[in-house]
DNA sequence: CGACGAATTGAACCTATTCAAAGGGTGTGG
DNA sequence: CCACACCCTTTGAATAGGTTCAATTCGTCG
């Protein structure tokens, strides 16, 4: 580990990019919507799920590639990226550990129509979609909670589409940076800091901003001393502050 | 029928607003994810499903309500409509038969996000929640439609995540004609008739700009001869003009 | 026909983008 | 271990796209 580096970040993963058996039957286990199974039932699932490590910007799937996998974050940070044909990406989400993606619903012979990159060194579990809805068959009970996660998932898009059309970029930015507070905030001498690598070109290509204008608004808040924020790097210093500027009362 | 109107907009409905026996099995039939029931086994749900009529203008079912009860249209048009703090109301879709909405997979203690209005007169179905889940358990076939739905209702959602991200107004606004005419559109003597009442203020609202932003765009549209439009009525004449817009090849 | 609500249009204003240039942290290779 | 190169970030100034506010026209319905 580098003693000089200035970044607060200390993102941890497994050596060689490898989880432990235990670490899989762990992470399985906390899964939402595996939470209604026994230890038993998840040894059972357990070889069906294949792992892959990843570095740093490896492509984990590409928008167009058929959809006959689904993906789970063991450790590490995955970005979920749209291609526009205008060339300007759009960041849709950034998935920690436990979080999956590759809809396990998306009907026979469609295609990814996002691209999932590794944003920090990652694992993933990896599963064949007929595996998978195998185990669907099998636990209603694990159906149900996936019906569940993707319900809360459309919803929460919904309510970017709300913002994108309500907000100007300052409450947009002061949204996704309360989400990603919520999401991977740790305490810490800085205040919350938000445990992902996030750039100027990230955050703007989650709000639908430039890169540009993100940094004129981070350099306002900090002046306001709502966060402090370096290299690629940001901490809530006050929440309060931040909630009222992504939802202003008038 | 009054013979001087001179909106080109013709949606039945049926008298006071009831839809009959036939109507109700034929609509349950019809639904995406009841593709894969018999007809015993439509017969046998028929009953958890009461039907209720509304006016255009109704209410259904306000954002806040306790998430209880799922609802399908089986006539007319039905709006979803998200509010904002600032006032700023986002018409988030317009639903017509065989639609539902009040998500089924929400957490028991959830509330609706959601507006739902009928935008002409319409005929729903309505079903509890538990009611709902009971059949999701008993028919495995419903509940992968029911999941396939709903991934396809985030792809959407991502989509225009994406539009209102990287578009400027009038992509956005040739993107909702496209989807519309789509979906409502009826070959005409006008061209493709959008067969759902549209005023500037809806389309603002689907697209997050303003009533008069849209006015300019669909006069400049008009002008071009990509659409005709009248008082609350669209009608496109010129799809591939209309998609060059929504898709900007640069 | 008259009135109301919807749609159009104009002009001023403002937010955010664009383009350009300079500053600063990180990591690499000498 | 230092120096350099690269990329991220910041800041400035000009511009464009959209909003806002206001006034007018038009269509539809009573």
């Amino acid at each position: 580990m580098c003693a000089r580096r200035k970044t607060p970040l200390d993102i941890h993963v497994t050596a060689e990019q490898q989880c432990s058996v235990d670490l899989r039957l762990k992470i399985l286990g906390q899964l939402p919507f595996f939470e209604s199974l026994t230890e038993d039932d998840l040894t059972k699932i357990n070889p069906f799920f294949r792992e892959v490590g990843y570095l740093a910007g490896d492509v984990i799937c590409h928008a167009g590639d058929p959809a006959e996998r689904m993906f789970v974050v063991a450790e590490g940070r995955v970005r979920l990226v749209r291609h526009s044909l205008s060339g300007k990406d759009i960041l849709l989400d950034i998935l920690g550990s436990g979080e999956f993606f590759g809809s396990p619903g998306v009907p026979e012979g469609e295609v990814f129509m996002e691209t999932a990159v590794a944003q920090t060194a990652a694992c993933v579990l990896v599963i064949h979609r007929a595996d998978f809805q195998n185990i669907l068959k099998h636990f209603s009970g694990v159906t149900m909670k996936v019906l569940e996660v993707m319900s809360l998932r459309l919803r929460a898009a919904n309510e970017r589409v709300q913002l994108l059309s309500t907000l100007p970029v300052e409450g947009r930015i002061a949204h996704v940076l309360l989400g990603l507070g919520e999401k991977f905030g740790q305490k810490n001498r800085l205040g919350l800091l938000i445990q992902v690598p996030l750039s100027r070109d990230d955050l703007a290509a989650m709000t639908g901003t430039t890169p540009e204008s993100t940094s004129r608004v981070m350099s306002a808040f900090q002046k306001d001393h709502i966060i402090k924020t370096g290299r690629a790097w940001v901490a809530i210093t006050n929440w309060d502050g931040l909630k009222a500027i992504a939802d202003p009362k008038v």
